[in-house]
DNA sequence: GTCTATAATACGATAGAC
DNA sequence: GTCTATCGTATTATAGAC
């Protein structure tokens, strides 16, 4: 066994990932310390030696994805502005959410925004969208070139994760996803 | 004062209105029924006067667009099937959001999807959805078409409250947001 | 590292007076 | 129609034993 395979089973790993799989599916409010504990057959104050908060928890969700972010906006900064760019920056933020565990994540923002603007890590997030949003404007400010980008990344965002009436495999999806993203970026 | 107005002022009508906006602003969830009652100067006990749970009050924030949505189903079955009356029907559909009040509850639904879908009034709007989205649908089972067409609804959906980054005027944003639903809907 | 036990607090909801 | 007072239960979080 690899350092990184008994990372991924330790508890502390194991608290996220339940974590996150319960976040995703009912919210970060309705879910309780005393919920992810039992699925982990041990008790709330266990989880409390790993977490000092419940939110702490909710924040070390956003680690990777928030420096895959800031990867490629800095990407973006080194490349000549166009529509390439725009493209390649654009395949590069869904390719953030390809896993498992991303798609949860990306599942949990987009479906419980109101939990999450409030909270420090909300804030910080926020801010990183705003960043990649930034990354990948064609220059307009027009309100309707505002909505088309916001779109463009919500379009990313449900193709990250199966939703009633949007079955296909993971691959359909991401590729439908990418096309219209695609287009609505012009 | 007419009855109308009568009605606006009343308690009951208060409580609706003050729960919306919190469940707007900060979700259903974490708004408490102690808070929507402080801001009206009355207890939680007066609150429980006028609607029995907490969940009466949500459910009944829904009936105005859950008809409005019914209706428009409704037309599209009387109208020759074609682009023409699709565009109609995304048209009316935004209608539907243009009070403040309808604004604020469709950033509810649109921010707080998690709260929302586990209740019997989210099952109930759930499925008020998939019907104005079968009613939208050219034909086209897809992936690609499903995203567009759900892409297409959010689109209108944003495009009714306002949002950071999101400026222009009410009038603006929702130009701009039916004429991106309509290229979504090709 | 995990436990039992508990503190402190908030919640939704109800009873009964006025 | 609104109040005070309270019930029962959940929550986050902490103290201290092992």
């Amino acid at each position: 066994m690899t350092v990184a395979d008994e990372r991924r089973t330790d508890t502390r790993s194991q608290i996220r990932e339940v974590a996150l799989a319960l976040f995703a599916e009912q919210g970060y409010e309705k879910t309780s310390l005393r919920e992810i504990a039992e699925r982990l057959g041990i008790t709330k104050a266990a989880v409390y030696y790993h977490y000092k908060t419940k939110e702490e928890i909710l924040a070390s969700l956003f680690d990777d994805v928030a420096a895959g972010i800031d990867t490629i906006v800095e990407w973006v900064g080194t490349q000549p502005a166009g529509s390439e760019t725009r493209v390649e920056a654009l395949r590069r933020y869904q390719e953030l959410f390809s896993g498992e565990a991303a798609g949860q994540l990306i599942r949990f923002v987009q479906e419980s925004q109101a939990s999450f603007k409030d909270l420090a890590v909300g804030v910080d997030m926020k801010k990183r969208f705003a960043s990649i949003a930034a990354a990948l404007a064609p220059g307009g400010g027009s309100v309707e070139d505002h909505l088309r980008l916001r779109l463009s990344l919500i379009a990313i965002h449900l193709g990250a994760f199966h939703t009633e009436g949007l079955d296909g495999s993971a691959e359909e999806r991401a590729e439908a996803a990418l096309a219209i993203a695609r287009d609505l970026l012009r």
